[in-house]
DNA sequence: AACGATGCCGGTATCGTTACCGTTATTCTA
DNA sequence: TAGAATAACGGTAACGATACCGGCATCGTT
């Protein structure tokens, strides 16, 4: 019971095997010079006082970790969920592990509180690289490559994927379009990210294209969460001339949509059709016609392109698009003809 | 362009604003002792020059680091997503914030590959302790709070908060029984799995408690994954005697036998009955009449633990039974009365 | 006026690991 | 057999940050 050792150390090691730090440290890497026998005694003693190797420690000194890094504000929304499995399938089949860093709620401490501790975590090679889906201000300086997904306007210079989001939403009206709506709500995402404004663009130019207006009391905006959501399609509905479509800015949005239909008694698509953006995979269950933005290939691609930048290869393209593609369910329908009075 | 700084250091912060890298620390840290004005120089400097510290270097001196890490095989299957969406909602409200390891894949490079390098996130104070769904020896010698969640048989000592998975699945046998089902196939899990093992057990003594025979026919081994439990079901239903009801081990096991059954012709519940364990987020959309083990609440619970053992406050128990509950959709129906030939 | 208390700050010793350079003993070459 | 090459290992200096100790002013006491 002598003193309490907190962990054992890599030191440990070397004095109980009787051999220098140095040495363990060369079989811990598998470098040469080291002979079979002390390797096989120092391997028993690894593994006989349980030791690990820090991290920390070893990030400080080596250059090469084969670690990934994952930034995101929250875990567990539908779009970070996609992404990670398109991140995971990458990595399986690499010789790259992945950490993932997250403090669980955007709105925790601020800002400043998120990017000083986001870039922490690349910084100085902890890992060798980064994904990222919010917004890393360019003025922290790193030189660890970063990709970024579906970024934020203000994401400057970083190589990033996104999907066509004004294509898609141009898409998704022209479908409504094509049905025959002419009063077509729409509930928009968090303005600050590009991708909403992309899609928000894609609805009004649609709009004007068609030779129709728009009307300020058709277009809200929520925060791309589905109780928010619930408030503007409630808004929406209880209009005097309520819209016989909503295009809603993404799935959760449309989620939404569905509940206030429901309490208001109102049959999708009978009574109102409904469009949705991302075909994250709940969709597919309540059959909602949407765009498929293929979330989790962005993942898969995201990651691609770092382990290329962390290798010194040369990048295709600093922006690489995922093309959208509109998905038809059942959550739309042709507008009935104006009944004659 | 003089010489190539890869990244900025507290002594840079330091040098340029003219003070030593102990008065940065302080203000970084946000202690006492020093001028008002000297903070303000130096946090402009930290501005100007994009400074920020380093995790690596601050977990090998700092003791308290306020992350809790989460250590997981694969992070793209459900069971995981849910018990990440648990933490998360702990976090969230709390002033940890999370870093989650994963290699992406189980079969990546063995058993001795994956403990190592698991071990050595927790070790040395990275994180102020870990939350695992993956077996953790315990010959590896940690002082951090590990708590486990559905943990490995294997898995000694350490806390942990897993399902009532022996009542949960008496429960659905009995609901099946109940239904007048005699027949009752089996799709099994991962046999070094405890929770796997529960299940299968109360399968088993429902049937002996009913008076009915356990025909091994009747009984298959997959792995949770539902391109296995296909096999499985194929098996299951090819046989002369075909089961009239099949209890999945988990729902993404049951989402195999539906798959199957629709390539066969068979419907749900009018020709099988189907009932899964687990409920995850999919299940309630195809009706599958499952088993709720709360998995989220899992997660949740489990961060409690583990904040509870950080700061060294006792824990009301060592391992916490989250208790699961029958949800009755529609994937079974009682048995059809013998067809008198 | 002399003293201690306090505010503000710098210096140094680590933390655990790897990179780099030395050092010794052994074997090989000419 | 002398010299060089090699094998096998040890010593030391970082990496970037914090903890701890101590030093100098300045201020308030009695």
């Amino acid at each position: 019971m002598s003193k309490k050792k907190a962990t054992v150390t890599i030191q440990d090691v070397a004095s109980t095997a009787g051999v220098s730090v140095s040495t363990v440290s060369r079989v811990l890497n598998g470098k040469a010079d080291v002979a079979s026998e002390t390797q096989e005694r120092i391997r028993s003693v690894i593994d006989s006082l349980g030791y690990t190797s820090s991290l920390a420690a070893r990030s400080m000194r080596s250059t090469k970790m084969n670690l990934i890094g994952l930034i995101m504000p929250d875990i567990a929304y539908p779009f970070a969920l996609e992404v990670m499995k398109g991140i995971n399938r990458a990595i399986a089949e690499s010789e790259y592990d992945l950490l993932v860093y997250t403090t669980g709620d955007v709105r925790k401490s601020g800002r400043a509180y998120h990017e000083q501790k986001y870039v922490s975590l690349l910084n100085n090679s902890l890992t060798d690289g980064a994904i990222t889906v919010v917004p890393v201000s360019a003025t922290f300086s790193t030189t660890a490559p970063i990709v970024s997904i579906d970024p934020h306007i203000t994401n400057p210079g970083y190589p990033c994927v996104h999907a066509t989001n004004y294509q898609g939403s141009v898409d998704a009206m022209q479908y409504l379009l094509s049905l025959g709506h002419k009063r077509i709500g729409y509930i928009g995402g968090r303005p600050e990210l590009a991708s909403s404004n992309r899609r928000f663009k894609g609805y009004c130019d649609s709009l004007v294209g068609a030779g129709l207006i728009i009307d300020e009391s058709l277009v809200t905006t929520g925060d791309f969460t589905t109780e928010t959501a619930i408030q503007c399609a409630r808004e929406l509905l209880t209009l005097d001339q309520p819209p016989t479509a909503i295009f809603a800015g993404n799935d959760q949005t449309a989620m939404g949509v569905f509940t206030v239909a429901d309490e208001m008694g109102l049959r999708i698509p009978d009574d109102l059709s409904v469009i949705g953006f991302d075909n994250i995979s709940e969709s597919k269950y309540i059959g909602l016609t949407t765009v498929d933005q293929f979330i989790s290939e962005m993942g898969f691609i995201a990651t691609q392109m770092l382990i290329k930048l962390i290798n010194h290869e040369p990048l295709e393209a600093q922006t690489h698009k995922v093309k959208t593609q509109l998905v038809i369910r059942k959550s739309c329908r042709a507008l009935n003809q104006q009944v004659v009075r």
